[in-house]
DNA sequence: AAGGAGTTTTTGACAAAGTCCAAATCTGGA
DNA sequence: TCCAGATTTGGACTTTGTCAAAAACTCCTT
């Protein structure tokens, strides 16, 4: 909660009961959805509307506290872990989400062979399958 | 248009001037919106309704015959080009879409390395930059 | 060439995920 | 403590897409 409050500071954003609450949230809970994170900070507030929810993950997400990442056919999902460059890992058939570090060496696709003169400054990686328990339960 | 017709038949897809054109229209504007698509084939046809534009582009991409790509912030695009396992550059500002292929061998990142257990089918690659009519722009 | 079973297309309502805007409230500095 | 400026709220609205039932069409059979 402190840390929380220290990385708004950090980040020139005045501490409200919303935004302490939404970071732990998602801090909590990563991969999770705009609603899903509303309903932990409910679970702690008591109440907060779905716009300053979105608010909050919007600055957040601008101020590159968190990530947000959007798969396929899902809501967006947020998470804490930045600045190292890892992928996602994501179940066709239950949308399960998990962090997979970078395959190869540090940045390994960052290179696209002809880039048409783009200025490349991301490469975002989405491995699709289909995890432990849905292989289980389709035998 | 032949080819159209002859690529619904293979796939034991009823001939429909609907589907034909909604093909052809995906073959001709590579990473077009459904929206999109449905102006195009308006213009050949006159008229189709909404629903039947994404009938139609799920049973395709359903069959495998195109493929459907969704990178964050943007509707569903949809392409042609199939079974070369290419990825996408795309622009952060306008959101031109550009294939890209492989960056590193066959298939670059298909070995994630701690994969949880996962059976991986996919690895969908995005770059992320600004193409080159973008960075004019903004200095 | 006509008939009919089964698909497609159409129309219109509905749903999910977000954004826009103006009013009310709160934060942090003086 | 007060106040300016930022944040939160509530409600309407937009975009992208799906659902369902009726009308229209495709293609096979005869």
């Amino acid at each position: 909660m402190r840390d929380s409050e220290d990385t708004l500071r950090q980040h020139n954003l005045p501490v409200t009961a919303q935004r302490v609450s939404v970071l732990r949230a998602v801090s909590h809970h990563p991969h999770a959805t705009a609603d899903i994170l509303a309903e932990k900070v409910r679970a702690e507030l008591g109440s907060i509307s779905r716009q300053s929810v979105y608010n909050v993950l919007n600055v957040l997400t601008d101020k590159g506290i968190i990530r947000r990442i959007q798969p396929a056919e899902s809501a967006a999902l947020y998470e804490d872990r930045i600045g190292d460059n890892h992928h996602h890992l994501v179940c066709r058939t239950c949308g399960k989400t998990e962090d997979v570090c970078c395959a190869v060496g540090a940045a390994p696709c960052l290179t696209a062979h002809s880039h048409h003169g783009f200025k490349i400054d991301e490469a975002e990686v989405i491995y699709w399958g289909t995890c432990p328990a849905c292989q289980k339960k389709k035998r």
